[in-house]
DNA sequence: ACCGGAAGTG
DNA sequence: CACTTCCGGT
C-alpha cells in the first residue's frame, strides 16, 4: 500500500539526499553561526524515539490506506498485515487485530497525512527563511512525524515522482512522501480541502496556474481560471470559477488560514502556522494520556520562527511538544460556553497574553512558554499597532502594505463589520506573526508617526498595565535577523517582502524596548526612573525611537511585541469589549452625538478614532502637564498610566505640585484611604494585587494609587469629571469593608455601568474571606451599589456572574436595557462581560470558534487586575469563589433588604436595618432570604426573579413568581437523602442542601433509608 | 478584484 | 463542516 510507495520514496531520499542526513547539519553546532541554545536544536537520532527514523518509515501502525483522509480509519495489523478499523477507537491506544490477534499501536494514526504535509510545508517555508548557503536537512533523526522527511536539495524536482518535487524559488527541491500528492482522494474519504489542493499544485509546481510568491507562504494565483477549473474538477463542481473559489478563500480567512496580499492581484498568503496547528491532531498521545477530545482542536500559534536556534527540527519539537501539551493536560472541561478552554487558552494565551500578565494572573510555570509565543507574536501586534494606529488616525497615511491593516482600516461605514474585522486583526496578527520577517517597511513608518501617540493612548487608557513579564523571550536578536535575510533572497521582488532593513529596525527597536521591558518589571520607582532616564537620553524625541522599536520588533521575542500587543490590547478593549457597552460610545456622547444607543453594540470605527484620539489628547496632555511640573515624572509613561504614577511617585517621593483636581482628589484620597486602610484595607490590597504574583511592588503602588486618586478625583468631583473617570479607582474598590456605603464606596458613579472591575474584586474579596457570612454581606454590598447606582437590569447580571454555575444563559436578555450614561470609563462593564459572554454562548457556526476567541480576546484584552481571572472562570464555568447560589441569594436578599430598590437617586434609604439591633437585623434579613430562596427554588430564572424582586419588592416574590409543574420538573430535581438516623436532606442536582426549602416535603417522606430521585 | 453575508449542499 | 452558489457592495 502506501508503504510500498512511501518506502522507495523514502530510501531514495536517505540514501541519496539524505545521505549526509545528520551529517549535513551538525546537531550542536549553529547552522547560522548564531549562538543559538543547543535545545532548540534536538538530538537528531532521538533514542527514545527510534520510530522517526527513516529505515522505520513505514511503521506498521501509520496511517495507511488512505492518507487522504482525515483519521485513517483503517490500519494495517503490525503483524499480520491485515487492515484493522480503527472507526470510532481512534482514542485507544492499540487495536486488535482481528485476524491474528494481536495488538498493533493505534498512536502514529493521530497524525494525519494532511497535519504531516502540513508539517511538511511549514519545515519547508522555515528552511526558506532559514536557509543557509550550503542548505541544511532535517533527515531521520529529525523530530518529524515519522514518515516525513525534509530534504534540502534534494533530487531534481520531478525526479522520481512527477510531482515530488518542490521548488522553493531557489535551487532547493524538497522531496516529499507520495501521499503529500495524492493526486486522487479516495472515494469514501474526506473531501480535498481547498487549501490543500493549493499546496498540491504549489508544491508540484502546476504550471503557471499557481505559484509562490516571494514572501513566506505567499503564492499568486497566476491563471485564476484555470485554476478554478482544476479545482472545480477535482472537486466535480464543472461551474466552478473564480469567483467561488476565491470565496472559499475567503472563508480562509476566519480560520485564518490564509491571508490576501494586500495590493497584489490574485495574490494571498499561507499561514502555515495556523494551518499546522488546525490540522496537526497531536502528538501521539503518551501511555496513559488522553487524545485529544477533538480532533482538530489545536487552534493557536505556534512560534516557529521564534525559536533562536535551530529552525526546523527544533520548532518541530516544540510543535510536538506543544501539542503534546495539549492532549496531556488538554483540559477537558467545557464551558458552558460550549467550547473547551484548549481553544482558548492556546490561541488567547499566545497573543493575548500580556492580558493575562495585567490580569495578574501570570504564573511562573507558563511564562516560559509564553516567552517564546510572546516573541513569536510580536511582528504580529506590530501590525496590529500598525493598523491601529492609521485607524486612530484617521487621517494620513494609509498602511502602505500591510496587508490585514488595511482590511481593517478601509471600511468606515458599518459598525458591524468593522468590529468583526477589527477582531480578525487582532487574530491575525497573531497567526500572522509567523512570517516574522515581513514587517513592512511602510508599516514601521507609520508606526513611528503614530506610535507616540499611540503608546500615549494606550497609557492613557485606563488599565495600568502591570510589569510585563521577565524578558523571557528577549533571547537572541541575532538570530531571526539571520533567517529573515537569508530568506529575503528569495522574495526580491515582493513589495512586502522581508526586507533586510525592516530586520534591522527591529533590532534596534529590541534594543529600546528591552529596558523598556525591564524598567516595567521592576518595581516602580526603579523602573519609572529608568525610564525617564532613557528617555531623556534620547531627548525629546525619544517618542521616535520608542516607535520604531515598538513598530519593528518583529526579531525581538518579546517586549516591543508585548508593548504593541498591550496598546493594541488596550485600544482594542476598549474599543471592542467596551464598545458594545457604549462605553466608547459614551464618550462620543460626550462630543454631542446622542443618538446612540445599545443598539449600537457594534462601536463604529468612527467612534473608536473618535475615542482614541480623544484620548490620545487627554494622554498627551496630560503628559504634558506632568512634564512641565516635574521632570521625574516625564519619565513616566504617558497617558493616563502616567498620570497614576505620577501620583505614586508623587506620593512617594513628595507632595509635588499637582493639577488641582488632581491635589484634592488626592487629599480626599489620602484621607479615605487612611481610613480604608486602617482597618482592613491595607493588607487586602497587597493581597489583592498580587495575590499571586511575583511582581507585587510595582503594580501595588502604582496601581492602589492611581486609583486611589482618581478614585477620590470622582467621588470629590463626582459628577463634574467626565473625563478622567479614574478607572483606576476601581482596582481600589472594597465591597468587604465595614460600614459600606452603596454610594460612598462604590467605584463607579450612579447611573453608571457596573465596572466589571467592581465584580471582580467583589469575587476577589469573597475569595479570599472564606467566611459566608461576610461573603454574603460582601457581595450585597455589591448588589446594593447596584441597586443605587445603576439602575436597570445589571444586578442579574452580577448575579448570574456570581453564580456558581456561571450560567451564561440565565442573563439572556438582560443586558438591553437603558443605557443612558453618558459618561463612561474605557473600561469593562458588568454587563459589557456578560454581553460577550452571551454572545459566545450563542454563537454557531463556521467561524464560531474564531469568533469567540476573537470576543474572548477582546474581553482579555481590557481585563484589568484580577478581571481576567473570573473571566476565565465565568468561561469555564467555575468561579470557584467559595460563593455558590444560596449565597448568592442571600447575598441579593440581603442587599435588597437593606438598599430597597426603585429609590431615586440620591436613596433615601441606605441601609434599611440601620436602626436594628445585630440580631434582628439578621433575623430580619434571613428571613427574607428564606423568601427568595424558596422562591428561587420554585422559579430558578433569574431573569424573571430580579425584575420581580426590583419591582415588587422581595415580599412579593412568592406572588409573583408561581411555578409550572413544567419549571417543577426541571427547577426542582434533585436527591433526598435520608439518613439512617431519620435525618432527611434534599440536595440538589449541585449536591447543595435545599432541605431548609422542603418542609413539605420532608415531612411526607417515610422512615426507610434510601434515595429518591426526585421529578 | 475583492469582500463578506445568506442560503444551500452533501 | 467546508465549501458552493449567488449576490450586493466597495
Amino acid at each position: 500500500m502506501a508503504d510500498g510507495e512511501r518506502s522507495p520514496l523514502l530510501s531514495d531520499l536517505g540514501d541519496g539526499a539524505l545521505g549526509s542526513g545528520n551529517g549535513g547539519v551538525s546537531p550542536g553546532a549553529a547552522p547560522y553561526g548564531v549562538p543559538n541554545k543547543p535545545q532548540s536544536f534536538p538530538p537528531f537520532p532521538s533514542p527514545t524515539q527510534p520510530s522517526v527514523l527513516l529505515g522505520e518509515d513505514p511503521p506498521p501502525y501509520s496511517p495507511l490506506t488512505s492518507p487522504e483522509s482525515g483519521s485513517a480509519p483503517v490500519i494495517s495489523c503490525r503483524v499480520c498485515q491485515s487492515l484493522i478499523s480503527v472507526e470510532g477507537k481512534i482514542h485507544q491506544h492499540v487495536v486488535k487485530c482481528g485476524v491474528c490477534n494481536e495488538a498493533t499501536l493505534l498512536h502514529r494514526s493521530e497524525v494525519s497525512p494532511e497535519a504531516k504535509l502540513v508539517v511538511f510545508f511549514t519545515l519547508l517555508a522555515i528552511q526558506h527563511l532559514h536557509r543557509r548557503a550550503d542548505g541544511w536537512n532535517v533527515g531521520e533523526g529529525s523530530d518529524l512525524p515519522g514518515d516525513l522527511r525534509l530534504v534540502g536539495r534534494a533530487a531534481a524536482p520531478g525526479s522520481r515522482h512527477p510531482g515530488s518535487g518542490f521548488l522553493l524559488g531557489l535551487h532547493e527541491a524538497v522531496l516529499f512522501p507520495d501521499w503529500a500528492y495524492k493526486p486522487a482522494w479516495s472515494p469514501g474519504s474526506r473531501q480535498v480541502q481547498l487549501w490543500h489542493f493549493l499546496l498540491e499544485l504549489l508544491g508540484r509546481g502546476e504550471g503557471g496556474a499557481i505559484g509562490w510568491g516571494g514572501e513566506w507562504g505567499e503564492f499568486v494565483i497566476r491563471d485564476p481560471e484555470r485554476l478554478a477549473r482544476l479545482w472545480g474538477e477535482r472537486k466535480g463542481k464543472p461551474h466552478m470559477n473564480y469567483d467561488k473559489l476565491s470565496r472559499a478563500l475567503r472563508y480562509y480567512y476566519n480560520k485564518r488560514i490564509l491571508h490576501k496580499t494586500k495590493g497584489k492581484r490574485f495574490t494571498y498568503k499561507f499561514n502555515f502556522s495556523k494551518l499546522i496547528l488546525v490540522n496537526y491532531p497531536g502528538h501521539p498521545a503518551a501511555p496513559g494520556h488522553q487524545p485529544i477530545p477533538t480532533p482538530r482542536a489545536l487552534h493557536g500559534h505556534f512560534p516557529f520562527i521564534s525559536t533562536p536556534g535551530r529552525p526546523g527540527a527544533a520548532n518541530l519539537r516544540e510543535l510536538r511538544e506543544s501539542a503534546l501539551h495539549v492532549s496531556a493536560n488538554g483540559w477537558p472541561h467545557k464551558s458552558p460556553v460550549g467550547w473547551d478552554l484548549n481553544h482558548i487558552s492556546r490561541s488567547l494565551f499566545g497573543g493575548v497574553k500580556q492580558t493575562e500578565t495585567r490580569g495578574e494572573e501570570r504564573r511562573a510555570g507558563s511564562d516560559a512558554q509564553m516567552g517564546e509565543r510572546e516573541s513569536f507574536f510580536q511582528p504580529k501586534n506590530k501590525d496590529n499597532n500598525i493598523q491601529k494606529k492609521s485607524a486612530d488616525a484617521p487621517v494620513k497615511k494609509p498602511a502602505k502594505s500591510p496587508l490585514k491593516v488595511q482590511n481593517g482600516v478601509q471600511e468606515p461605514d458599518s459598525p458591524v463589520k468593522k468590529v468583526a474585522k477589527r477582531s480578525r486583526q487582532i487574530l491575525d496578527s497573531d497567526d500572522d506573526e509567523a512570517p516574522p520577517a515581513v514587517k513592512e517597511q511602510g508599516a514601521t513608518k507609520v508606526q513611528e508617526d503614530k506610535a507616540e501617540k499611540k503608546d500615549d493612548v494606550f497609557k492613557a487608557v485606563p488599565t495600568p498595565l502591570s510589569p510585563p513579564p521577565a524578558p523571557a523571550t528577549p533571547v537572541t536578536p541575532a538570530t531571526p535577523a539571520t533567517p529573515a535575510s537569508s530568506a529575503s533572497p528569495g522574495t526580491p521582488s515582493t513589495p512586502n517582502s522581508i526586507s533586510p532593513s525592516g530586520i534591522v529596525k527591529r533590532k534596534t527597536a529590541r534594543k529600546t524596548f528591552p529596558k523598556r521591558k525591564l524598567n516595567e518589571s521592576m518595581s516602580g520607582s526603579e523602573s519609572q526612573k529608568d525610564e525617564a532616564e532613557a528617555k531623556e537620553a534620547q531627548g525629546q524625541q525619544n517618542k521616535r525611537p520608542r516607535v520604531e522599536s515598538g513598530g519593528s520588533s518583529p526579531g525581538n521575542p518579546g517586549e516591543p511585541m508585548e508593548e504593541g500587543a498591550k496598546e493594541e490590547a488596550v485600544e482594542k478593549a476598549v474599543t471592542e469589549a467596551n464598545g458594545p457597552d457604549e462605553e466608547v460610545e459614551s464618550e462620543k456622547k460626550e462630543e454631542g452625538k446622542k443618538t446612540r444607543d445599545d443598539d449600537d453594540d457594534e462601536e463604529e470605527e468612527q467612534v473608536e478614532r473618535k475615542g482614541s484620539d480623544e484620548k490620545e489628547k487627554k494622554s498627551e496632555g496630560a503628559m504634558k502637564k506632568n512634564e512641565a511640573k516635574e521632570k521625574t515624572d516625564d519619565e513616566k509613561e504617558p497617558a493616563a498610566a502616567a498620570a497614576a504614577k505620577e501620583e505614586v511617585v508623587e506620593k512617594d517621593t513628595r507632595e509635588g505640585e499637582e493639577s488641582p483636581k488632581s491635589q484634592t482628589a488626592r487629599k480626599q484620597k489620602e484621607a479615605k484611604e487612611q481610613k480604608d486602610k486602617e482597618p482592613p484595607k491595607k493588607a487586602p490590597i497587597s493581597s489583592f494585587f498580587a495575590p499571586r504574583k511575583a511582581v507585587v511592588k510595582t503594580e501595588k503602588p502604582e496601581k492602589s494609587e492611581g486609583e486611589k486618586k482618581t478614585s477620590a478625583e470622582r467621588k470629590t468631583s463626582a459628577e463634574d469629571s467626565k473625563d478622567t473617570k479614574g478607572e483606576s479607582g476601581q482596582t481600589d474598590y472594597n465591597p468587604a469593608r465595614p460600614n459600606y456605603h452603596p454610594v460612598d464606596h462604590a467605584c463607579w458613579n450612579q447611573g453608571q455601568k457596573v465596572p466589571y472591575l467592581a465584580v471582580a474584586r467583589t469575587f476577589e474579596k469573597i475569595e479570599e474571606d472564606s467566611g459566608r457570612l461576610r461573603n454574603i454581606e460582601t457581595l450585597s454590598n455589591l448588589f446594593r451599589s447596584v441597586l443605587l447606582l445603576s439602575p436597570g437590569r445589571q444586578l442579574d447580571k452580577i448575579k448570574a456572574e456570581a453564580q456558581e454555575k456561571g450560567d451564561l444563559g440565565l442573563v439572556a436578555e438582560s443586558s438591553r436595557s437603558n443605557q443612558r450614561m453618558m459618561f463612561q470609563p474605557a473600561s469593562l462593564t458588568a454587563g459589557g462581560v456578560f454581553r460577550k459572554l452571551k454572545e459566545i454562548a450563542g454563537m454557531s457556526g463556521n467561524s464560531a470558534m474564531n469568533k469567540k476567541i476573537d470576543i474572548i480576546k477582546g474581553l482579555f484584552v481590557a481585563c484589568r487586575f484580577s478581571e481576567a481571572r473570573y473571566i476565565v472562570r465565568s468561561l469555564a464555568g467555575k468561579l470557584r469563589i467559595g460563593l455558590a447560589e444560596q449565597s448568592v441569594l442571600s447575598a441579593l436578599s440581603q442587599a435588597v433588604c437593606l438598599t430597597p430598590p426603585g429609590q431615586e437617586f440620591p436613596p433615601a434609604v441606605i441601609d434599611a436595618g440601620k436602626g436594628m439591633s445585630a440580631e434582628s437585623r439578621r433575623a430580619w434579613i434571613e428571613e427574607k432570604s428564606l423568601i427568595l430562596k424558596q422562591t428561587y427554588c420554585e422559579m430558578p430564572n433569574y431573569d424573571v426573579l430580579i425584575p420581580v424582586l426590583l419591582k415588587e419588592g422581595i415580599d412579593e416574590l412568592p406572588n409573583h413568581c408561581k411555578l409550572t409543574p413544567d419549571q417543577l420538573s426541571s427547577a426542582a430535581e434533585g436527591d433526598i437523602h435520608i439518613l439512617e438516623s431519620g435525618e432527611v436532606r434534599i440536595f440538589s442536582r449541585n449536591q447543595e442542601d435545599n432541605t431548609t426549602k422542603y418542609p413539605d416535603i420532608i415531612s411526607r417522606i417515610p422512615k426507610p433509608p434510601l434515595t429518591i430521585k426526585l421529578l
